[in-house]
DNA sequence: CAAATTTGACCAAG
DNA sequence: CTTGGTCAAATTTG
């Protein structure tokens, strides 16, 4: 079957690492802010974040699934211009699929609710059901979901929920569409922050992990999904505005020495500095499951920059303990440590 | 009471 | 025709 989108793999994780980058972005500007908001936010970045990560496990961001139910699988594929699209414009240069839809919509696949609920984590957004449909081969039916905002904003996302066969504890979400409401919250808080409050460590944290979410992943291969590919996987700490800027070249940089990159103390921070290095020369590779403790590394950024912040404790040795191997285990939600 | 969910009907695509 | 996605009335929930 044809995929929607040619390049929709290396898009889904760069779409999705600049929308963690705008969250990231967003709890900045709201430290010190609203301790719910915070929460909220942390809590969606976790969300994303593990989705992210369970693309880059599966080593083919959207999944092997049911092809019978519809579900496009955009295949793992190279082209030159990773980033061209987050922008979010509809782009189907060649005559692929046309479909009532010119949505765009990625899958991926997540884990339930301390891990046998009978729904997903929070992604962080709010949705209404409005179907449910037994879907032909499934065990489980497909529930419909759009965001609430809808009527009053006219927000036009939605996506779709459906239990995984083997595992009753995955989930399959595929997102339709973006948001493009705004939360009433967000917007109160935003304007009410105080900035003075604010931890400057906390919001360094912040701000450097914001700025070094960007990803090239141009060198993925589509031949061969697994734990073999190779992903090319570069943080950039110039490349900003993921999500709202077009990118026509990436200056990248080596961020740092393979051992902090992978090591479980990876410090971001202290990779930021921009390398006078050209391009291609210095991308690095690493396989999926370093791509993962990267993104961990990521994830403990933000924990990290909260805990300096007061807004959570930090966690127990137990905690790091438990999630130290594999996000796999990460069960936990940072909303815990806020409440 | 409003808001959310459930569920059968409806419709477009293949 | 079958199937997946959506609508909307009925029902439930807070």
């Amino acid at each position: 079957m044809e995929s929607v989108d040619e390049n929709g793999g290396s898009r889904l994780v760069v779409t999705e690492l600049g929308y963690i980058k705008e969250l990231v972005r967003q709890l900045d500007v709201n430290l010190g802010g609203c301790p719910d908001h915070c929460k909220r936010l942390a809590a969606q970045i976790f969300a994303v974040t593990e989705r992210s990560i369970g693309m880059i496990r599966s080593g083919h961001f959207d999944s092997r699934k049911r092809s019978a139910a519809g579900l496009d699988s955009p295949p793992f594929s190279a082209t030159p211009s990773p980033l061209s699209d987050v922008s979010g414009m509809p782009f189907h240069t060649n005559n692929k699929k046309r479909k009532t839809m010119e949505k765009r919509k990625h899958q991926v696949r997540v884990s339930s609710e301390g891990g046998g609920a009978e729904t997903p984590v929070d992604d962080g957004h709010s949705w209404r059901k409005y179907g449910q449909k037994d879907i032909l081969g499934a065990k489980h039916p497909r529930g419909y979901y759009r965001c609430t905002h809808r009527k009053s904003q006219g927000c036009a996302a939605t996506k779709q929920v459906q239990r995984a066969d083997e595992d009753p504890a995955l989930f399959d979400v595929i997102y339709h569409g973006e948001h493009t409401c705004v939360h009433k919250t967000v917007a109160a808080a935003a304007a009410m922050v105080q900035p003075a409050e604010e931890n400057p460590d906390a919001r360094r944290h912040l701000q450097n992990l914001s700025t070094s979410l960007t990803v090239n992943t141009e060198g993925l291969t589509a031949g061969h999904q697994g734990c073999s590919t190779t992903t090319s996987f570069c943080f950039s700490s110039q490349a900003a505005g993921v999500l709202t800027m077009p990118q026509e070249h990436y200056p990248f940089s080596m961020p740092s020495t393979p051992e902090n990159c992978f090591g479980q103390g990876a410090s971001l921070s202290t990779s930021l500095e921009p390398s006078p290095v050209t391009s291609d020369s210095n991308r690095f590779s690493m396989s999926p499951f370093q791509a993962e403790w990267r993104a961990r590394s990521e994830y403990d950024e933000v924990v990290s920059a909260l805990v300096a912040a007061g807004t959570m404790p930090a966690l127990t040795m137990e905690m790091e303990e438990e999630t130290a191997f594999s996000l796999d285990e990460f069960e936990f939600d940072v909303s815990c440590f806020l409440a």
